[in-house]
RNA sequence: GGGCGGCUAGCUCAGUUGGUUAGAGCGCUACGUUCACACCGUAGAGGUCACAGGUUCGAAUCCUGUGCCGCCCA
């Protein structure tokens, strides 16, 4: 006899299964080979790369979890699948990571180091994580194609991002144009938005005199601006007034107007007032910023303070008539508004800034200061030349870079750009007319919004990691010198260069090529110079669908697998890289990169917070996958994998000492050590610096939510041990497919019906990227189905010889499907089961192995490679599962009454069933079984059964149960529970009765609904009148 | 400011086209440990489905508005 252990040991499992599964490279794909005949339906996949900046979170757990499971059900459906594995060099990231520890642990800046020695220390880091990355993904039970592992930054993908952006180029789709970037002086580059966060500090709004140049009769001497960055104003280039102060407002006023009517009582009040105070500022200023508006017009101008420059006053409507003085200074190199204003105006856009942060010549007395300085200086000067007229305090919305965590700066830059006018067009048709579907469908809006913007992408990094924008600047030559000197090169492309300030020296080229090295230094005398810049990571990343298989070249890969299948992420990406995708994929091979795009949820913590490493609130896969398990990590996530909405996870320490779970909450997520709640011992956290600290043990963050699938797994294991227990005689085989239903016993055909139902189920759930519906569905049919009631059933069968084998014979079917259809979720326990089942019974066949399969042959050597699950159509019968519900309705119905009147466990009580002959006829063979679950003997059953003198009744499944009480009795409990039934059951009856009168619902709602409810009604009458006389008779007894 | 999502049991979440006595897991209560599993079993308590209107014979579900939370884009 085969015995296992009483427990899962997940880690030595997880060992073992990965072994067997490498062993055999069973993750791994082949092409399709060109003289095959039939082709093998193909799956294929990309991984979203995660970043080589750290290791996974729980996001990438959830990511490639979902991902697993779609490739695992593919795979076991006999599809070609390909999972393709890799990982991001995530341009600004990374370099971020690597130089803050360069300057933590050895002082040094990028600079002191040199592009190419940063570039090699990065790469070490990459290395380090990317090891780390792999690692855990294997842990996860990703079955990847490891064979085919990419790095974004690889040759592979080098070659590719040449080639795609050497085309843009060629097509003219590459422009150099400038841009108000989000300029990060710590790190030196701009950051993109998403790379930004802000942040309220607390501030100054300076109110500052401009002088009116020349002022006539009549006209203001100065002009008042208010700014909560004084220091911008040595880069004004304009003072702007609204060009039509009463309509702006009356607009206000109206807008106001339209509040107050839709207002609840309540803030009527408040807007009120704001009317007024709106009203009072136009019967003020009104007047004089009309005047304002028609100096503007009239070309005047006004003193910048301290630099004395002569700007225009200008009419331009981001000026707001109802805000501060009416007016606003313009400083469009530096502020993202003053820069539209600036576009509209024609207005020159002076940059005060160098990229250090510091100020440069432009800021006169003030170059060489730092910001900080240079406004501390700034606010003096004027203040000593009497120029600053107020000062008040201020919250201020400041943007941060995310990277470095300074403050950003707005700042005027050459840029990379892609034209998108065309490349979105065939992008924005591909979702339109369904070529790529997202899902659920409400993402199409965020992609279709975005994309029909068309706004140009600039791709250009100030950066040294990346992949370097493969082109040279050369100035100076002509036209037919470059013409010679790549005479026959198929590889180099050349454009007059747009967008540089045209200072009419000489013609200035750009040269693209698409070879690693152009070759060439200098043109007729001239040198050709690398442009610096690296493209943004998300240009190699838009390629990844195609250049991890091989292009540009034409690989059986690519052929194969391109376009892939499906793509599993997450929403916040879907502009920054599906759209991408979808764009670079089209360009570059003509096709869209995938078919599907499944969105996921995000995971939050208990308040609703996404989780962080800085936050300190955040949980690590790798402690999940030692104290639970990693198929309790994917349970858990399978099941939180809903369509509406992001997942809520309260996170708990678990002490290292007692195993007590302690709530992570807000107060205590950032200490560096713990003590337990429980057994008062300390331990140490992400935080923990101090050597006393630091010796302590580790506490793990763990959550809750995770111990149903850990409970699960080992529920799993322990029915395969039961079966295991229980195989002794078993002669194997295949149960007899095409048996009736009638001929089998009830409780076969009952879970032959559900096995197939649920096959279905689950099948369509995963077809359709419902992972929590299949997962939720599982867990029900394995444990209350086929544990609580199958195998409970099994167990009088097995002591039987006449039934023994056709039980084993069923049993092995129920857990070979189960442990089949739950592999995609939980590999590892599935796995490790599958193994021991193969040993034990080694001639068990299903009838879907039967086909293709050598009749002797042994099962598959692996659950990751069996054939999914297909019950035939004809085990479905739904007759069967209603007649198995009247039995359990029949065992409750027994339960109940034992559990109200405390009987003890092991106590036989007596039961006689009144049933119509249907089901006296269906319950007649499962007498033994009813004695099994509900420890009860049934001594009649049929139409016309008397209850026993002194007895406890149940109405169920259309029956009436009655437990024999002489000598259990407890009236109170009886009565009581009689009484508190009839009180709920009055008040239905009430309810139905007064439904059913009213004579509305009765003739507008569908005849069936009325019957249905009639019917209700008739069996809740006749229940009650049977809690009537129960508790008549109760009565009379106590 | 615009768009999207959420608000259902103490907690985390299901609830398919409007028709159930609104469900699950965890937690809680009671009882139960040789006999697959205490990471277990049996039974039970617990909800005016955020709020206010509306449509309908009938609303957790559809519509309108409000509030709070979150995300995306400005």
């Amino acid at each position: 006899m085969h015995e296992l252990p009483k427990h899962f040991d997940h880690t030595s499992a997880q060992l073992r299964c990965r072994e067997l599964w490498d062993a055999g490279k069973l993750w791994h794909a082949e092409p399709q080979a060109g003289e095959e005949q039939a082709p093998q339906p193909v799956f294929s996949m990309v991984i979203p790369p995660p970043n080589v900046t750290g290791a996974l979170h729980l996001g990438h757990a959830l990511n490639n979890t979902l991902q697993d499971i779609l490739v695992r059900t593919r795979r076991m459906q006999g599809f070609r699948t390909l999972w393709m594995p890799g990982t991001d060099h995530a341009g600004i990231a990374t370099q971020a990571v690597v130089e803050r520890r360069l300057l933590e642990e050895e002082k040094l800046s990028r600079h002191d180091l040199g592009r190419e020695k940063l570039v090699e220390r990065i790469w070490a880091w990459k290395e380090q994580y990317e090891a780390r990355i792999l690692g855990q993904l294997r842990e996860l039970g990703a079955s990847c194609d490891w064979d085919r592992t990419r790095f974004t930054l690889d040759e592979r993908c080098a070659t590719a991002v040449r080639e795609a952006f050497y085309r843009l180029f060629q097509q003219g789709l590459v422009r150099r144009g400038k841009r108000l970037v989000n300029w990060d002086t710590f790190l030196q580059t701009a950051v993109s938005d998403d790379e930004v966060f802000h942040e309220e500090v607390k501030g100054h709004f300076w109110h500052i005199r401009y002088a009116v140049v020349d002022p006539q009769a009549g006209e203001p001497s100065h002009v008042t601006v208010a700014t909560t960055r004084p220091e911008t104003l040595l880069g004004d280039t304009a003072v702007a007034v609204h060009p039509d102060p009463a309509a702006a407002f009356a607009a206000v006023e109206a807008g106001l107007r339209e509040k107050i009517a839709a207002a609840s009582a309540k803030e009527k009040p408040q807007i009120e007032a704001e009317l007024d105070a709106v009203a009072a500022r136009r019967t003020e200023m009104l007047a004089g910023l009309e005047r304002l508006a028609g100096m503007a017009r009239a070309g005047r101008t006004v003193r910048l303070p301290l630099l004395g420059r002569e700007i225009p006053l200008v009419a331009d409507e981001w000026a707001k008539p109802e805000m501060g003085s009416g007016c606003v200074k313009i400083t469009p190199a530096h502020d993202p508004n003053d820069y539209e204003v600036g576009l509209r105006q024609r207005l020159p856009m002076l940059n005060i800034l160098n990229p250090d942060g510091t100020l440069n010549p432009e800021a006169g007395p003030y170059q060489g200061l730092t910001i900080r300085k240079a406004r501390e200086k700034l606010v003096a000067d004027l203040e000593e030349a009497g120029q600053l007229e107020a000062v008040e305090d201020r919250l201020i919305d400041l943007a941060h870079s995310d990277r470095s965590k300074t403050p950003i700066e707005p700042y005027l830059a050459d840029q990379w750009f892609i034209r998108m006018a065309e490349l979105a067009e065939p992008a924005l048709a591909a979702v339109e007319n369904g070529s790529v579907k997202i899902h659920p469908s409400r993402y199409a809006k965020s992609y279709l919004d975005w994309l029909g913007e068309k706004r140009d992408w600039p791709v250009g990094r100030q950066l040294w990691w990346g992949h370097r924008i493969p082109i040279w600047h050369v100035e100076g030559v002509a036209a037919a010198d470059l013409e010679a000197a790549f005479a026959g090169r198929g590889d180099v492309a050349w454009a007059e260069a747009d967008g540089e300030p045209a200072d009419g020296s000489a013609t200035r080229w750009f040269v693209c090529c698409k070879a690693e090295a152009l070759g060439v230094e200098a043109i007729a005398g001239r040198p050709l110079e690398r442009d610096p810049d690296v493209l943004d990571t998300w240009f190699s990343s838009a390629l990844w669908p195609h250049s991890t298989l091989g292009w540009p070249e034409a690989t059986a890969e690519l052929a194969t697998f391109y376009p892939t299948t499906t793509l599993i992420t997450s929403r916040d990406i879907i502009t920054l890289w599906v759209a991408r995708m979808v764009i670079m994929g089209i360009f570059n091979t003509g096709h869209v990169p995938f078919a599907d795009v499944a969105i996921h949820p995000k995971i939050l913590d208990r308040y609703g917070e996404t989780m962080s490493k800085s936050k300190g609130n955040g949980v690590d896969p790798l402690d999940v996958i030692e104290s639970l398990g990693a198929d309790a990590l994917r349970f858990g996530m399978a099941s939180m994998a809903t369509e509406t909405q992001d997942v809520r996870m309260p996170v708990e320490f678990a002490c290292p000492a007692c195993g007590q779970r302690i709530e992570q909450t807000t107060a205590n997520r950032t200490k560096p050590r713990i003590e337990c709640t429980k057994c008062g011992e300390p331990f140490r956290t992400q935080w923990a610096a101090s050597d006393a600290d630091l010796a302590l043990p580790r506490g793990p963050a763990v959550s809750e939510r995770f111990d149903s699938g850990r409970n699960f797994s080992n529920k799993l294991w322990n029915a395969t041990r039961f079966v295991l227990m229980n195989l002794e005689g078993f002669e194997g085989g295949c149960v007899d497919a095409a048996a009736a239903s009638a001929d089998l016993p009830l409780e076969d055909a009952w879970l032959r019906s559900r096995l197939a139902t649920v096959t279905t189920e689950v099948t369509a759930a995963i077809d359709a990227f419902r992972f929590a519906d299949a997962a939720r569905t599982l867990y029900a049919f394995a444990w209350d189905e086929y544990c609580s009631a199958y195998l409970e059933l099994c167990k009088s069968r097995l002591a039987d010889p006449a039934t023994r084998a056709s039980a084993q014979a069923m049993l092995i079917t129920g857990l070979d499907t189960i442990l089949r259809l739950l592999h995609p979720i939980m590999p590892f326990v599935t796995e490790e089961l599958w193994q021991h089942l193969r040993e034990a019974a080694r001639s068990r066949r299903m009838p879907w192995d039967a086909t293709d399969r050598d009749p002797d042959a042994a099962p598959a050597e692996s659950v990751m490679v069996a054939r999914w699950p297909a019950p035939p159509a004809s085990w479905r019968d739904t007759q069967s599962e209603e007649r198995f519900g009247t039995f359990l309705g029949v065992v409750g119905a027994i339960r109940e009454i034992r559990a109200r009147q405390n009987v003890p466990p092991k106590t036989v009580v007596t039961v006689v069933i009144k049933a119509d002959d249907a089901k006296q006829t269906l319950l007649a063979p499962m007498l033994g079984a009813v004695a099994t679950m509900a420890v009860a003997e049934v001594v009649d059953v049929g139409p016309q059964v008397q209850p026993p003198a002194m007895a406890a009744k149940v109405a169920a499944a259309g029956c009436e149960v009655a437990v024999d009480l002489a000598g259990l009795v407890d009236v109170e409990a009886e009565l009581a529970r009689v009484t508190k039934d009839r009180e709920k059951l009055g008040g239905l009856i009430e309810g139905k009765r007064k439904k059913l009168s009213n004579e509305s619902f009765v003739a507008r709602a569908p005849a069936e609904v009325v019957a249905k409810e009639r019917e209700q009604l008739a069996e809740m009458e006749e229940r009650l009148a049977s809690l009537v006389a129960m508790a008549a008779d109760l009565r009379s007894r106590a």
